[in-house]
DNA sequence: GTGTATGATTTTTTT
DNA sequence: AATCATACAC
């Protein structure tokens, strides 16, 4: 199929058809998904067999799409993996049986055990933090682990990356995709280096990056990428067509541009709303926020006069701190909203999964309880597979690639469990000094909690509500009680507290 | 083993 | 403020 048919604007047109490696900046809504799919349909089109072709997410759930999109167009499948997956495959083929994989909760219960015989005070879950970091004091560790996976061929996330470490592949004539490219950690970037000859062509959003707490660094991206194709082209999308007008000309003001090169993201869409409010507390500002819910619901008046009402599912609600949910659902469901929370949902799901898998099952009843639990499995894995090689997929599982945002209740999340998610309206709690930007622990970086405002703001198509609460207690600690620096300039109201009801004057 | 006092920690977590 | 691990007494 020719990627015409796709109807992509000049920019992303340019970016799909671009010759060489390729780097796109494709900011929130500028289609970055249609490029890389009008780049997998160009180059079959120009005669790169499909086997050449590599597509790379960091998630299952987002290979899944692609995949999905791939044979809805009728084109025949590239290969499309996570990079963990295709580094455990590439090593699954150079060695005579698969090779074991160690899940998360396995390296750290070698931990435990270290660290107990070493009567250290250090958690197991700090010292994996650690992990591939020059941490001299914590060398012995490490050694003994690394002797550990040697001996028993076993391989860590870590490690799957890291025995790439300055092997050099040829890959000419191959061409290696790459969605969410900013939040490449540096082993993921040396394990690109694998690929050695192959066109890269890297699409994302430097201004998205929040996993700057996984070693993604967004300000040392460029030399780095630039490392795997020293003549990179970069290259903008310049439109957004999710992101009406008013919100992302707030949004741009905060847009953090790590390569330092002045683009502003123009809306296709004109118009959009935000509103803000001040409450007086926490409390409030949950009973604040669920009211304004259920007038959203239940029907609202904008100002042409026609009236949207929304369905429960349009909403977003996210904060910078998964505990500042709790007192929102608490009032939610006091005013008798129906509500999800998708980050709960999804890696209780996950633990589920991980608990069946745990007895050891036969081959066949493995296959039939995956899929009792996770009906979706297929669409994700190969329950085919050989039994070692589906198990390892298994243990590269994590909660986002089981999120599901709900279409009937009003959506509770963390501002990083919203990327990559869009809705009409988003509703941000918890917008002062102390929370965005989080603060209140060392070691906060700015930048990144600016790009959290940013991935906050963008999920919306309509409308955005903020709110900042005057009085609320962190950590046993009051917060300075002041709006957010990055939102002080916007009006907000301040709605009058509900007066105390009058006591009763007596019936007699 | 179990109750209780004490102290440390507290974020985000695509593999 | 609330939670969780550890230590100690019983």
């Amino acid at each position: 199929m020719d990627y015409k048919t796709l109807g992509l604007d000049p920019d992303q047109e340019k970016a799909a058809t671009y010759p060489g490696s390729a780097l796109v900046v494709a900011g929130p809504g500028a289609g970055k998904t249609r490029v890389l799919l009008a780049r997998v349909l160009w180059l079959l089109d120009q005669g790169v067999p499909p086997e050449k072709i590599f597509l790379l997410t960091f998630t299952l759930r987002t290979r899944a799409e692609l995949r999905n999109r791939i044979k809805t167009l009728g084109s025949p499948d590239p290969r499309i993996e996570t990079f963990h997956a295709l580094a455990y495959s590439l090593l699954a083929e150079a060695s005579d049986q698969p090779p074991r994989l160690l899940s998360e909760e396995e390296s750290l219960a070698f931990f435990k055990r270290l660290l107990k015989k070493d009567k250290s005070r250090l958690s197991p879950k700090r010292l994996l933090e650690f992990r591939g970091r020059e941490r001299p004091e914590y060398q012995a560790f490490f050694q003994e682990y690394e002797r550990y996976l040697e001996a028993t061929h076993s391989y860590d996330y870590y490690r799957l990356l890291a025995v790439f470490k300055g092997k050099r592949g040829t890959f000419k004539d191959y061409h290696l995709l790459i969605d969410e490219y900013q939040d490449l950690s540096p082993e993921i970037i040396e394990f690109l280096k694998f690929f050695k000859g192959a066109t890269f062509f890297l699409v994302g959003d430097p201004a998205q990056a929040i996993y700057g707490f996984r070693r993604a660094d967004p300000q040392k991206l460029k030399p780095h990428l630039q490392t795997l194709s020293p003549d990179l082209k970069i290259l903008f999308l310049s439109k957004s067509y999710r992101v009406p007008s008013r919100i992302l000309e707030i949004a741009e003001r905060w847009r953090e541009d790590p390569f330092e090169i002045r683009h502003n993201l123009a809306a296709s869409v004109e118009g959009g709303w935000v509103e803000g409010y001040a409450f007086s507390s926490e409390q409030s500002e949950a009973v604040g926020l669920a009211k304004e819910v259920s007038r959203l619901v239940g029907g609202t008046t904008l100002e042409k006069g026609q009236v949207r009402s929304y369905a429960p599912g349009d909403l977003l609600v996210l904060a910078r701190l998964r505990q500042l949910l709790k007192p929102l659902k608490e009032a939610f469901l006091k005013e008798g909203l129906p509500l999800a929370e998708p980050e709960e949902e999804a890696q209780s799901r996950l633990q589920e999964i991980q608990k069946r898998l745990e007895g050891g099952l036969s081959r066949p009843r493995l296959t039939e309880d995956l899929q009792k639990i996770w009906p979706e499995a297929s669409q994700f894995l190969d329950l085919e597979e050989e039994k070692e090689i589906l198990l390892a997929r298994l243990k590269l599982l994590r909660a986002p690639d089981l999120l599901k945002v709900s279409r009937e209740g009003v959506n509770l999340l963390t501002i990083h469990g919203a990327k990559g998610l869009e809705a009409p309206v988003v509703i941000l709690a918890g917008a002062e000094e102390g929370l965005l930007p989080f603060n209140l622990l060392p070691d906060s970086d700015l930048s990144e909690e600016k790009r959290l405002l940013y991935v906050a703001l963008t999920r919306a198509k309509e409308g955005v509500v903020w709110s900042w609460a005057k009085r609320r207690f962190l950590f046993g600690r009051p917060l300075p009680g002041r709006v957010s620096r990055w939102l002080a300039s916007l009006p907000f109201r301040e709605p009058k507290r509900p007066r105390p009801k009058p006591a009763q004057q007596g019936l007699f």
